[in-house]
DNA sequence: ACCAACATACCAACCGGTCGGTATGTAACC
DNA sequence: GGTTACATACCGACCGGTTGGTATGTTGGT
């Protein structure tokens, strides 16, 4: 979903060590895939100083989906897209900035907390809620734009909050088929999902449409 | 993805069960999280049958890809829907039937190989490269219709490859966020996703639409 | 003196995988 | 048709290593 270097300054306390490295290696591995230790060797620090901070490795993964949801959000609330005059030019903003992300093996632009959910769903539910909380932030961070774009184009039969989820579905779906692409088609078959996205909104969302769908 | 109980007969020998049992824990728990004595348990077979079978839990992964991928592909290709003579009422028919599909919780009608793939990307080629083939060869089986559509409406600036490659997405994207939503909202949550997509192909390709995007 | 922030040492349970063995064919040779 | 030779399918005890987690320090700031 982002980038690890540009905005995340070099963490100093064990915990956010551990939690940076939990970003890493679950993107790589998952979360059952990588025990404690891993995560400790990683960060670089001792198996005494992770159980310190987290009671559970469970408790690490529901602090990791609050720690990448911080992180991730204020990434996208501080990009320029936001000063655009037109509410669907911000939506599409939006997305182009979520295509430029697109880079590199999908461990490098995944997300972490859709990762986790996958595995984790039904064996932990402090997980899947923590991954929920942080998936259904990013959607509500779109609704207000994708609201004004609505009513700016006269769209009938949706919704802002169901069109902010279905970025996320898309976003997600997205990073699933990068993965199974292998590491050197990744990025540009996800970028391929996103231009889909976009072309859907512009379809929907232009102004001018008056009509819409059953 | 599909139901379990409609169309595969009851297993009878060991290797059977054996992929039977990893179809059903592995959607509740990912790969990573099911051990081989879970598998056996639930199976039914001894350890010794396992590795009689599967050279290695790696072996099954691979193993299971294939399997689901020929249970799928036999089910979606005897479907009604591809009678009809309108192309895009072929594709509309298959979003229809997967729409159909999503009811109860997410393990029940998620994803083998989107699951696996999303651990073992980075840590199983030979698993990575099987739940590829199966994802791929899900969208490969919408291309026809798609393509015929896509002439009929004269839609420009998408291919069917492309758009047959985004309806997996959007589908691995629902299973995701309905894993998310939690076991009583699933359902609904993965439905609306396909709406969407629904929505995007009648604008896209409906007969008689000349434009197109950007 | 106290307490948070670590480090070290250790544990029982569980992990994937191995191994020697058994029961049941089945095909070929004489 | 009887014996040998080999294949398939499966069993379950066992192995070394790893797992998440704990118990007990040690250290440095206030």
């Amino acid at each position: 979903m982002i980038p690890n270097q540009p905005f995340r300054p070099a963490p100093t306390s064990a915990r956010e060590k551990l939690l940076e490295a939990g970003v890493k290696l679950i993107r790589q591995q998952g979360f059952a895939g990588t025990s404690v230790d891993q995560l400790c060797t990683d960060a670089g620090v001792t198996k005494g100083a992770f159980f310190h901070h987290f009671a559970s490795k469970e408790a690490l993964g529901v602090a990791l989906a609050h720690y990448w949801s911080s992180s991730t959000s204020a990434f996208f609330a501080s990009a320029p897209f936001h000063l655009l005059p037109d509410p669907l030019d911000r939506v599409l903003g939006y997305i182009d900035l979520r295509i430029a992300l697109l880079t590199g093996p999908a461990e490098s632009f995944s997300c972490v907390a859709g990762t986790m959910v996958q595995e984790s769903f039904n064996t932990s539910a402090p997980i899947r809620a923590a991954c929920h909380t942080s998936i259904a932030g990013n959607a509500r961070a779109l609704e207000g734009d994708l609201a004004e774009a609505i009513a700016r184009s006269g769209a009938k039969g949706v919704t802002a909050t169901s069109l902010a989820q279905h970025v996320q579905a898309v976003i997600q779906g997205a990073f699933v088929l990068a993965k199974a692409s292998g590491p050197d088609t990744a990025a540009e078959t996800a970028r391929a999902e996103l231009h889909h996205l976009r072309r859907y909104f512009e379809l929907l969302l232009s102004a001018g449409t008056k009509e819409s769908t059953l």
